[in-house]
DNA sequence: AAGCTTCGCAACCGCTCAACC
DNA sequence: CGGTTGAGCGGTTGCGAAGCT
């Protein structure tokens, strides 16, 4: 048995609202308000409209102070954040744009967004690929330095392992919070793996986001990191592999055994927005639902509850 | 200029959740 | 405690405008 519907459809109008029909329902929402009965408003005002249909209207355009199209860069990059950490929790993400409805968002996330970050991570893969072409070139160059060799061959000979990076790169001043700066020795293991927990390292590993938004330098926030590193960085498996799963690659976790597992794909292996489901419930999502259940969060508080996954600290 | 395709947006549909009885 | 109802939400659809051939 299905549920009654919400009002006659046989007397209801469905379609586009005529100026007459904004006009009746605005005045009398304004000087009335809605009276907390959306289903029983139309018959009050002699329109006929379902309930339903009374409410959205308000909500997406006569509403006061609402806002439509021109959506900034500032307002791309929220949307896009949230929907990266939350999904189509569009609700959630228009509470933090003021103006901006939730059907706004949505079909500008659904019409151009989407369009405008799937460019992007192509054009990311591309260049990607070429830099794989290139660091494979070079090192297909090195292999035939033949000094480089013999000082491997006597580096293991004694003991000594052998570096992953080139010197000039082993030391890699780190910016870090108010403006100091740490020089993470990345020839040395310990030095290494405390550069990977790093903040702005882990915001990258943990926030894909931080990746496809800015595609454009996938080093953001490391002036000086110097571009060539990058593809090492790409390149050097031994490393990635034991450090750095999801650094290129995106890491989604498989809910079917209870979000338990990370599971790590590449970028080429999930290469398409629309496949983006697998990116976006997090356990956050779980966190977050677990704290609305509990009262200890609203809507408004997202913003916060980002900050604090990504700082790993204690929501209040 | 006409026909076709694509795009953007408003509105609808159906579902879930929570309040109420 | 279970059933009913309304609010709210996200996915989808339909239509008009714009762009293209």
């Amino acid at each position: 048995m299905g549920r009654a519907p919400c009002c006659d459809k046989a007397n209801v109008k469905k379609g586009p609202w005529s100026p007459e029909e904004d006009a009746k329902l605005k005045s009398y929402i304004e000087q009335n308000g809605t009276g907390g009965n959306w289903i029983a408003l139309p018959q009050k005002i002699g329109l006929k409209r379902c309930g339903k249909s009374c409410r959205l209207r308000w909500l997406n355009y006569l509403r006061p102070n609402i806002k439509h199209g021109g959506f900034s860069e500032e307002e791309d990059d929220i949307i896009c954040s949230l929907y990266v950490s939350i999904g189509s929790r569009w609700s959630i993400i228009a509470a933090q744009l003021p103006g901006r409805t939730d059907n706004d968002i949505k079909n500008y996330w659904n019409t151009r967004l989407k369009k405008k970050l799937l460019g992007k991570q192509r054009k990311e893969q591309q260049a990607q690929a070429q830099r794989a072409r290139r660091v494979s070139n070079m090192k297909q160059e090195m292999k035939r330095e033949t000094d480089n060799q013999n000082l491997m061959a006597a580096a293991a000979a004694s003991g000594v392992n052998t570096p992953y990076w080139p010197l000039e790169y082993s030391v890699h001043p780190m910016p870090v919070s108010n403006s100091s700066i740490i020089d993470y020795d990345l020839n040395n293991q310990t030095s290494f793996t405390s550069m990977l927990h790093h903040p702005t390292i882990m915001n990258m590993t943990t926030n894909p986001l931080s990746m496809v938004s800015n595609a454009n330098n996938i080093f953001q926030g490391f002036e000086n990191f110097p571009s060539d590193l990058s593809e090492l960085v790409c390149e050097n498996q031994q490393v990635m592999n034991r450090t750095m799963d999801g650094f290129y690659g995106m890491e989604s976790i498989d809910m079917s055994n209870g979000g338990g597992s990370t599971i790590t794909t590449t970028s080429t292996e999930s290469n398409s927005w629309g496949d983006m489901n697998s990116l976006v419930y997090s356990p956050l999502v779980s966190d977050y639902e677990a704290c609305c259940q509990q009262g200890s969060i609203i809507p408004q508080d997202v913003a916060v509850f980002e900050e604090s996954r990504y700082f790993g600290t204690q929501m209040q």
